[in-house]
DNA sequence: ATAAAAAATGCAATCGATTGCACAAATCTA
DNA sequence: TAGATTTGTGCAATCGATTGCATTTTTTAT
């Protein structure tokens, strides 16, 4: 209505027409020269990135993504944001993502099927140019996912992975970690050893109990059903499932729990019951907490590389962005043990 | 080049101009229509929506976003995504969000200046609607904030603000807390409390030391400057610290730590000289970390609530964004003592 | 049946940056 | 110096959704 209100307005952005205006050039050489496009002269050129410093121009991304049909945009999807695990691997993808240009927008599931799906279809909408994600708990469709697939949208999986859907996927190696602690339990001389085990629907939590499983099998120990509880690894869990195996008639002499939160709370429990760890009951986790190493006693446990991880996963995305990277890889990230004093029954 | 193509490419997103082809009608209708505009009839409506869910329409947020002037993304910034704290108030910030349609993008300044002022910077130019932030420890200028109050771009701090500036501002109640914890460890028995601060270029730390020097005068002790090393809170320099203060000729026989992580460094360290906690040595700490509850002894400390405060921001943040909400508030949320083993002098 | 009012839909410009193609200017060649 | 190159700029369309205003269609009143 009053154009020259704008002037009272100085909040307004400037735009490259405002600049070429200022110059009495046109748009087009202006965003050229803005993108160093060797078409414009160095005189220009120059002239031009003067204006637009002393503007205080920003190129608005909203526009040159809807012309680019590119967001500059990764997605990522967690079960929980402020869980130790999620939120390390969060900051690797960051780091990694803003190095080289890219905005990291992140929801979180809470476990939940439907939240999932819903963000999912959100991230979708506002057409992330890939997606990083660790399935919810709950997940057991995965059609909001295979939409990637079909459109051809980057896709990876960490940790918690849907094996019936191809691409790129970055895991740790659950198995060999299971194994291993399981395996330096008996080092340790415990003979009877339970298993604490999680959701079986993840491929993370089946992995550890077979680790486990083999374990056992390649020390000729039986595998023995009542020695293994499957649940939601929650603290109450634990402690329920410490208050079961404790009151076997023969119950075990060690557990390992597939993650440091049930060790802890099955470790309290036990503790609390007179017995003493580790020399009469040795406990590992899984994961390695920053708890696990400052509690007393602090626990055994396999530590998963959560910011390479999140690194990894940032790259893999961006190979495919960018370089259209068409083939598939399963990167399987080395698990560490870390030994502690909840399982060091022999010096 | 060859249209006919676009049938191969099953890819291709449908638009609003493909609907509005199929129907032969115009693309404005399908745009009211899917806004559910009373202007357009109900039959069209519905015919509309049919095709677009056929066609698997989802709208195109770049072009909205462009058009509309309106990016739909709240921004954080925190110091490091992975710190209990501030993962837990992302978590917070997320899910108020993401029920209110918006999108989260997060950064992290890794406490570096430059890289917060290249994040901030980046943020502005992806048009971010507003813009939640706890700065870098290293952060001293702020013109990179201030742009936001010129350009009216919603701006809201938490945990560590920015004084000069003037904005929707969230803190716990450090003083208080601070205040608290020292009295409790005076109402413990304790003669001699010394503190370890905080950087004091962030008034976080400020008030948690002006709360220790107000409780100390309010119980007729006279404040010691050698009972206060101030550091950046790091394990290690918990370590140092506790080291200087048994060092000293007279030494604490309390500490007051800024942080749980020093916290607990310092008791370690204590703990290994062979003194007794809490019987000869009191600790208490501040953040209530997740471990400060599981390790041994248990750590007395203040609990900031997190999530809450995370919630709160984004509360803060759609009301100025939504409302054009002008007057800013600064709202301090309690905090609350958690007393445990460290400090548990007297039964 | 007809004018007037109300309801439904369409046209065309807009948001800001990008880019193929055309055109103009500068430089070079013979 | 005319003609051929090379270099530098501009025009106008595009990305997809939105919206003020105009136009068409339907309904209501007379």
């Amino acid at each position: 209505m009053f154009p020259h209100c704008l002037k009272m307005h100085k909040k307004i952005e400037p735009t490259i027409h405002d600049i070429a205006r200022e110059l009495k050039i046109s748009a087009s050489t202006v965003s050229r020269a803005l993108q160093n496009n060797p078409r414009i002269s160095q005189k220009t050129r120059e002239k031009i990135a003067l204006i637009a410093e002393t503007m205080g121009y920003r190129p608005n991304s909203m526009a040159s993504n809807l012309r680019n049909k590119k967001s500059n945009t990764i997605g990522i999807v967690v079960p929980l944001i402020n869980r130790y695990f999620f939120a390390s691997v969060i900051s690797g993808v960051e780091e990694v993502a803003f190095k080289a240009g890219y905005n990291v927008v992140i929801s979180q599931s809470n476990d939940l099927a439907d939240k999932e799906i819903s963000i999912v279809h959100s991230m979708l909408a506002n057409r992330v140019d890939g997606l990083i994600i660790s399935i919810a708990m709950q997940t057991t469709t995965f059609d909001h996912l295979k939409i990637f697939r079909k459109k051809n949208i980057p896709l990876v999986f960490f940790d918690r992975v849907v094996p019936e859907i191809e691409t790129n996927k970055i895991v740790v190696d659950d198995f060999m970690g299971a194994f291993r602690i399981t395996q330096h339990l008996i080092d340790q001389g415990y003979q009877r050893i339970g298993h604490m085990a999680g959701p079986q629907n993840l491929t993370t939590y089946q992995d550890r109990k077979k680790g486990y499983m083999e374990a056992l099998a390649k020390n000729g120990v039986a595998y023995d059903d009542s020695l293994v509880v499957t649940n939601s690894l929650t603290l109450e869990d634990g402690e329920k499932a410490a208050q079961y195996f404790m009151g076997l008639p023969d119950p075990p002499d060690a557990l390992f729990c597939s993650n440091d939160t049930t060790a802890l709370s099955a470790m309290i429990y036990v503790r609390d019951k007179g017995i003493r760890i580790p020399e009469d009951f040795g406990i590992v986790g899984f994961s390695n907490e920053p708890f696990s190493r400052v509690v007393t006693p602090s626990i055994s446990t396999i530590a998963q590389p959560a910011f390479l991880m999140g690194q990894k996963a940032a790259e893999l995305i961006l190979n495919q962005i960018e370089h259209k990277e068409k083939t598939f890889k399963t990167l399987v990230l080395p698990s560490e043990m870390i030994l502690r004093e909840s399982s060091a029954r022999r010096k």
